[in-house]
DNA sequence: CAATTTTAAGACCAAATAGTCTTTAATAGG
DNA sequence: CCTATTAAAGACTATTTGGTCTTAAAATTG
């Protein structure tokens, strides 16, 4: 559903979401190793995100990305908007583009009301919230990937 | 979430068990007329989904391809598995391989719950009870875009 | 059995996504 | 102010998916 670079981005923020500051910046090397991502496509994916205003970075020794207050109101919906746009996520599962509650397409109810929910989850929460949330459900609920791998 | 070719295939085949018998064949080039479907890349399609026996065919004048007694047993799950394999619907919304119920992404209890029902859907019901379902419902929720222009 | 119509098969081309590499610019620290 | 370190920028390559085209083979009809 997600493209590659979606799923990298949303990881990706969210990760510097609980373990980066303004004064503790995290380098692409650090961040492409713990989330096991192809590092310079994760340099250029996080470039974007800057330009987004959904990242900040900053050059030079000690420097690299971070999330400042801006960026952590931003929604996970907000990151899939960027990168992949909202064509793929809203379009009818078998394609039509007719499809809708008024004209469904034979498994419009069993797919659309889902997505809805999803969606509405990822754009009502924010970053900061998210983050918080995973820190509250401990380890069993984080980013297991790279939260064990994280010292 | 699915590919155009799985798309194009699971609307080819309720289109066909629809429409089509064993002695009422429809040639590729009504089908991909009516489906809104590229030709070429639908013959092609049609075949390996000939070859999964998932269609059948007939060559020469008043050939095309219709759905048999197997054919119509299958179901939608089946299509997906031939065409897209099923890696890409039962992966984690993120990316994470080790994401499951007991080591869960921060997402996964939003969207894995819904993945497990819309593909109990997809196994549950064979093309032919899948048709009969459109066929209820009237043309409100039937393949609009070609029910529409079947004559 | 010949002509026509249709799928079968497979080589081919195009576009999107994924991923790499190299050069430049900014910044911190000695 | 020089050097090292980091992101920014953009050109480049690879892989996958989407889509086309051409030739062969099967079946029907006269």
């Amino acid at each position: 559903m997600l493209s590659n670079a979606a799923q990298y981005a949303i990881r990706s923020i969210l990760y510097l979401a609980l373990y980066s500051s303004a004064t503790q910046r995290i380098r692409t090397k650090k961040i492409s190793q713990d989330l096991e991502v192809p590092q310079p496509f994760l340099a250029k994916l996080l470039q974007r995100l800057g330009g987004a205003d959904l990242v900040s970075s900053s050059k030079g020794p000690n420097g690299g990305f971070y999330l400042n207050k801006t960026n952590r109101n931003k929604t996970v919906w907000d990151i899939i908007v960027t990168v992949d746009g909202t064509e793929k996520f809203n379009q009818c599962f078998l394609g039509l583009h007719t499809c809708s509650d008024n004209n469904p397409c034979p498994v419009h109810f069993n797919v659309s009301p889902f997505k809805q929910i999803i969606k509405k989850d990822f754009k009502g929460k924010t970053i900061a919230q998210f983050s918080e949330e995973i820190k509250k459900r401990g380890t069993v609920l984080s980013l297991k990937d790279f939260d064990a791998l994280h010292k």
